[in-house]
DNA sequence: GCCACGCATCGACGTTTGTGGATACGTTGT
DNA sequence: ACAACGTATCCACAAACGTCGATGCGTGGC
């Protein structure tokens, strides 16, 4: 942008070469809501705990009557954090018997990363 | 878990270990906000486009009145959002002459990623 | 000194989000 | 069949968020 001397606001379109070249993002509008949209589940504390607390169990899974204590939350607030960890794709829920098993999807972190470095 | 046969809840802490192993996350509740922080920052797709467009920018850096075109808002709404992303440690913010210039900050998002890798 | 310009801030409004209590659903054991 | 248990869903509510118009502030040109 060096030598520019004032921006495209109320420049006329046959001189939208006088000032800055037209710019244009990595990534679509559309790709930028999917990005976000991962990004947005892990906008909140308790979720980014819910989720180490997941991938860091013994076998890798958890039910919901284990996660209350971790966060310090009620049931319904936990299986609601669950449930938008599993819309975004980062864990699976599997139930057997009475409980619900969450476990973190493999790779998703990596693709996410991955997504990371697209941005830029 | 194998073998569990109740779970956490209503146990008494001397037979804690009747169940399930006490979960613990591989990070705490001040790191988990530290890192929620700016993953919220990037959860809204107009502010992925607006990081998007100043990294690809062609001297690495782009002005407000630049902005406000790609993504389609106005001029406050895209200060907002700037502010934010400045905010999460994302960007920064010089200002040369009447015009404010916002540029990635180096590695920001390479240590996002490694964050991210740091929660499973 | 004055005006035009680019940007940040403020005030307001509708929408979304996080949270918990109450409740419904599916499963297990008796 | 019935009761107990673990979860998901529904409802309500306070708080936070995204957006824009209006306004204030600093800079540059006249």
């Amino acid at each position: 942008m060096r030598g520019k001397m004032e921006c495209m606001t109320n420049v006329l379109p046959l001189a939208v070469d006088t000032c800055c070249t037209p710019l244009r993002a990595a990534v679509d509008a559309e790709e930028a809501q999917r990005i976000a949209r991962v990004f947005k589940a892990l906008g909140d504390p308790t979720r980014v705990l819910l989720l180490s607390t997941v991938a860091t169990a013994a076998d890798g899974e958890a039910c919901v009557c284990d996660l209350t204590a971790p966060v310090g939350l009620s049931q319904p607030t936990v299986s609601h954090h669950l449930k938008i960890l599993v819309d975004a794709g980062l864990l699976t829920r599997t139930q057997r018997g009475r409980w619900s098993y969450y476990a973190p999807v493999p790779g998703a972190l990596d693709r996410l990363a991955d997504a990371l470095r697209a941005v830029s």
